[in-house]
DNA sequence: GGGCAAACTTGATTCATATCATATAGCCCT
DNA sequence: AGGGCTATATGATATGAATCAAGTTTGCCC
């Protein structure tokens, strides 16, 4: 159901708002989110299918997830596509377009979703006059940098069940840092992204949510997810749990 | 044993280094490279075998590669690890620590290697005072997004075939960017890290480049690598330009 | 509220690639 | 030159996950 935004909610600035700790951890005062508040759009809305952009696009800008969620994929040369990523709340997305100008995949909303969209002319110019912002900048880029390549791991390495127990304690870290419950979400993505995503078949990704509630390491209920034994599926993915960041933490 | 550099190499600033258009390819004046020359510091050559840095280790710089090749890689929980990317002269390294400080990735010499330094603090001053090295920075951290994110692809939807052809045609189109032959070069790593690298066994490593030769794509001498039909090579990964089927050959 | 497409599940079968098992070729040491 | 590596190749077999093929459920639209 789509609702409008209330006039409160894109009235909020930076300082105030629940997601500033998400999108700029650290080393940020106060005088620093005022004057990031001042560049900063907030956008009404978007609505589930839409294009945030596509492959190709100029890249003007970079968006903060403020409710919502996102996917992010590339184009094969044979035709297919590959989902990079899955963006929530407090998450920045764009940084594809920094190499050359163009975004080099595409954006498209999960659900209703709401943003907060910075200039890139002028986050730079705000970058020359704020000194803790450019290495803010540099920091979440380099989440990104890491975030992507725990996922070449896990499209190199794991096998299928290792696959999906990482998905779900991925999305249950990042439940954690945004304060809701760890141990039960729902998914927002439909199961053929997460098997895209995992580089996995549907009826792989079916079957393996079917087994898992069989061994009672979860509950599924369409795509509502209980995690029943966080452990066993720690363990699952191999010994030492460093199921780490992950998420703009 | 160990090869003291020239004075000579050691001495070239990065306003007359061949690899300048690399490292820091636009928007760079003569100036700007001065200044980025004062806070370089040129080591001398490491060798193969050696570790750059370890995950886990604090980092403290960032490297650029004069001559030589390294691998980066990721440890799994569950014990083994992922190659990450191969990393030729005139491309920086070390971005995985901007998130925490920590490096995320193990960097390893393939070969003797030799490594311009550019320690973080310094780096971050002099984004300071030059304009353009600021965006050079996110530029550069742009591109190595991209790539992370064509590799996901590549490992997350390829056949074993694809994968392979993929990254001939990627090593050579950086030997084209080095100005060395883009039909003709030798691979610095072992087939084992090939196969890592794309998500394969040795042993299909192997028989992939027994294959492409027997078809007339490829010579295969230990290492040594000809590209004898880039076009058929270009076609096998399923690129919409395979227009230039005809024209070239 | 009824029709219909999309999302999801489940089973049977196939296939690409891993694994296992040798074999051969270089290459560094002494 | 000979021993003992490591890297590479190649054949035989096994298997995890894809594909193929129905079903079933869900939810959306008029």
């Amino acid at each position: 159901m789509k609702r409008l935004p209330t006039i409160e909610s894109l009235k909020v600035s930076c300082g105030r708002c629940s997601l500033k700790e998400l999108c700029f951890p650290h080393g940020m005062d106060q005088g620093d989110m005022d004057e990031l508040d001042k560049i900063i759009e907030r956008n009404t809305p978007m609505h589930k299918g839409d294009y945030l952009y596509r492959e190709g696009d100029e890249c003007t800008a970079v968006y903060a997830i403020r409710s919502g969620c996102l996917k992010t994929m590339i184009a094969s040369p044979a035709g297919d596509s590959q989902i990079i990523g899955f963006h929530l709340p407090g998450e920045l997305v764009g940084f594809d377009g920094f190499a050359d100008g163009k975004h080099h995949c595409s954006a498209q909303l999960l659900e209703t979703t709401s943003l907060c969209e910075l200039e890139l002319d002028k986050l730079e110019s705000l970058c020359d006059t704020v000194p803790g912002l450019q290495k803010q900048m540099r920091r979440i880029m380099g989440l990104e940098v890491n975030n992507d390549h725990q996922q070449l791991l896990l499209l190199g390495k794991m096998t299928a069940e290792q696959k999906l127990a990482t998905f779900l304690l991925n999305i249950s870290a990042r439940m954690k840092n945004r304060h809701w419950k760890e141990n039960e979400f729902n998914l927002t993505m439909p199961r053929q992204d997460i098997a895209n995503y995992l580089g996995l078949a549907v009826e792989t990704v079916s079957r393996l949510f079917a087994q898992f509630q069989d061994n009672g390491l979860i509950s599924v209920d369409k795509r509502h997810i209980k995690i029943l034994d966080m452990s066993a599926m720690r363990a699952m993915v191999g010994s030492c749990d460093d199921v780490d960041d992950i998420a703009a933490s």
